[in-house]
RNA sequence: UGGGGCAUAGCCAAGCGGUAAGGCACGGGACUUUGACUCCCGCAUUCGCAGGUUCGAUCCCUGCUGCCCCAGCCA
């Protein structure tokens, strides 16, 4: 059966369709286009992952374009950053460009504007552009710079390019109606002089383009047909036809805008973002806490569940803020399938065997994935000694608890049935070893070992038990008490809202970060490749972390396996 | 008090004048050598509110309310 309609599943695609039926465009190019002054988080990931998708769907290409345009921000570090992320997220940039590659094109169709007498020179204070824009509510005033000649608007231009001017004297402004209801159509500044080091055109240049110029110009340069961005540009779309006609362009792009990415107890704004990597609230860039691709590798997260994360929320104009939940439920999902089950005991106790002989060893096969034979198998010590987890026993448990207990049984996971007989403490009161008799007609596997018991423990024999570093995570942020103005601020990029950064602070979740030193693991789990994924079975999904060591391993925990138990218990 | 947007379940989100998709979360059950996974079942008589048009309105009209964005020589 051939497909021989395309359905669109959101109001983007849906303008796509339009604007190709209707003959506006023959084909679709879109266009990522970040600002290399941070690293990509996951808001960024679904703005690309529309942009690439949109035009993978519909037979088109997708550039990735650096928006270079202020050098006191940007960095090297930070475009090779970003080029790795896209790549590592599977997708597949058709052009790769740079604004700055474009200044003198860019200049050029500045000047352009001034000969035709929409753009001119103000040699205003930008406190004094600032009092005259007039508010929200009240017109401004023309600038006595407003009606200069063209000649002297060139001359003026040329000498900012050529660094007649100090920074800061003077700009090239776009000549449109400073009594606009929209303040953004009031005269924008389109070039300011800026000495400044770029990264990649050095000192050539001290005066840059600004984004209400430098955008849109770009955007027809290259050929985008449908420019898509977040719903605060709604507002500057007026402005973005303006500049694209002024230019002369014959096909301008289609701006469509779409409501970014928020998620509960996640700090998404880039200057949050940076004061956590700059004030050291967290390691760096890639702490496994923070919401960027770079954290969300190390951490374990997978491109599939990203996407498919991206792809649940969906693309619409309203404002939102998708649960946690969401999210850990598609890396679970992305998992599942593909990560070998292994054992590991983050918080051990021991556990003695009494009716098992004091030296013997036995070696028992386990399989490395219950759904997926192919994953194979391996051998796993079994002796006298093991560990189990601690709160896997309770002395005095409530109703309901199937994990060991005095005189209770349970199976150790690939093993044998157990029964508790005793218990072992310290002057404290503390237990430290439990005593258990094995049935030794209950191996796994074996003819006759069909006995059920209600309970299933993980565990890690003291021959076997290597020592790692367990890093646990929660959200960075703290769960909202009350919607304040401080936890709003947080979700908008660069919301410039007054939160004091004590306010900012504040939220930071003292727990967000766990680490468990005295943890234990199987060999296959110690002796794994960094960026190795396992399933502990029973406590989640773990990665080797880079900063493992040959003596002690670090694991990351991805995402926790869903716990009912526990949800009985709260 | 200007302009631009947005309101459908706890959180997202379909819906495009013919009688409320789906996912997550949540609750119940089955299965289980992971309290996982998987599988069943349940979960909006109602779409921000109030009017109007219509045989019929989440959808069209009017008025209101609430939330978000805009006064950078940031992007």
């Amino acid at each position: 059966m051939e497909k021989t309609e395309r359905r669109a599943s959101n109001f983007i695609e849906e303008f796509v369709e339009e604007d190709l039926a209707s003959g506006r465009f023959d084909h679709v190019k879109t266009r990522f286009p970040p600002e290399p002054n941070g690293f990509l988080h996951i808001g960024h990931t679904k703005a690309f992952c529309i942009d690439f998708q949109i035009a993978e769907k519909y037979g088109g290409l997708c550039n990735l374009r650096f928006d270079d345009t202020n050098p006191t921000k940007e960095k090297t570090a930070f475009v090779e950053g970003i080029q790795k992320d896209i790549e590592w997220m599977g997708f597949h940039w058709d052009k790769l460009y740079f604004a700055s590659d474009f200044f003198d094109r860019l200049y050029d169709i500045a000047v352009g504007l001034i000969k035709k007498g929409v753009a001119y020179v103000d040699d205003q204070s930008a406190e004094e552009m600032r009092q005259t824009r007039g508010t929200l509510t009240s017109p401004g005033t023309n600038s006595p710079y407003r009606e200069r000649s063209v000649g002297e608007n060139l001359r003026l231009f040329e000498g900012m390019k050529h660094g007649e001017y100090e920074d800061g004297s003077r700009v090239l402004r776009a000549k449109i109606d400073m009594a606009s209801p929209n303040v953004l159509m009031r005269d924008p500044t389109i070039y300011r002089i800026l000495r400044a080091h770029h990264h990649r055109t050095g000192d050539k240049w001290c005066i840059y383009p600004m984004y209400d110029f430098q955008h849109p110009i770009q955007d027809a340069i290259e050929g985008v047909t449908h420019s898509l961005c977040s719903m605060e540009y709604e507002i500057h779309r007026p402005l973005y036809d303006w500049m694209v006609t002024q230019a002369g362009f014959e096909q301008p792009p289609r701006q469509i805008e779409f409501a970014r990415l928020n998620i509960t107890r996640t700090v998404m704004s880039k200057r949050y973002l940076r004061k956590l990597v700059e004030e050291g609230y967290v390691s760096g860039w890639d702490d496994p806490r923070m919401p960027t691709l770079a954290a969300m590798r190390r951490r374990g997260y997978t491109p599939e569940s990203i996407k498919s994360f991206v792809g649940k929320v969906g693309v619409a104009k309203a404002d939102s803020e998708v649960e946690g939940a969401l999210l850990e439920h598609c890396v679970r999902e992305g998992l599942a399938d593909i990560a070998p089950r292994a054992m590991a005991v983050l918080d051990p106790i021991k556990l003695v065997l009494t009716n098992w002989p004091e030296d013997q060893v036995d070696e028992l096969t386990m399989e490395n994935h219950p759904d997926h034979p192919e994953l194979g198998a391996r051998k796993v010590k079994f002796g006298r000694e093991l560990f189990i987890e601690r709160e896997d026993f309770m002395e005095n448990p409530p109703g309901k608890f199937f994990r060991l207990k005095p005189s209770g049984e349970v199976r150790l996971k690939g093993a044998y049935i157990i029964r508790c007989d005793e218990v072992v403490k310290d002057e404290a009161g503390e237990v430290v070893e439990i005593r258990c008799t094995v049935d030794m007609t209950s191996k796994s596997g074996e003819e006759g070992a069909n006995r059920k018991v209600k309970g299933t423990l993980h565990w890690v024999s003291a021959a076997d038990a290597r020592p790692i570093e367990v890093r646990l995570y929660e959200p960075i942020l703290n769960e909202e008490v009350e919607a304040d103005a401080a936890s709003e601020a947080l979700q908008n990029e660069e919301g410039e809202a007054e939160v004091s950064q004590k306010d900012f602070i504040s939220r930071l979740n003292p727990d967000s970060l766990k680490v468990l030193r005295g943890s234990v693991a199987e060999p296959i789990i110690a002796d794994a490749a960094v960026a190795a994924t396992f399933q502990f079975l029973r406590m989640g999904y773990f990665c080797k972390d880079p900063d493992s060591t040959s003596e002690l391993p670090v694991y990351n925990r991805t995402v926790a396996l869903k716990d009912t138990w526990a949800k009985m218990n709260k």
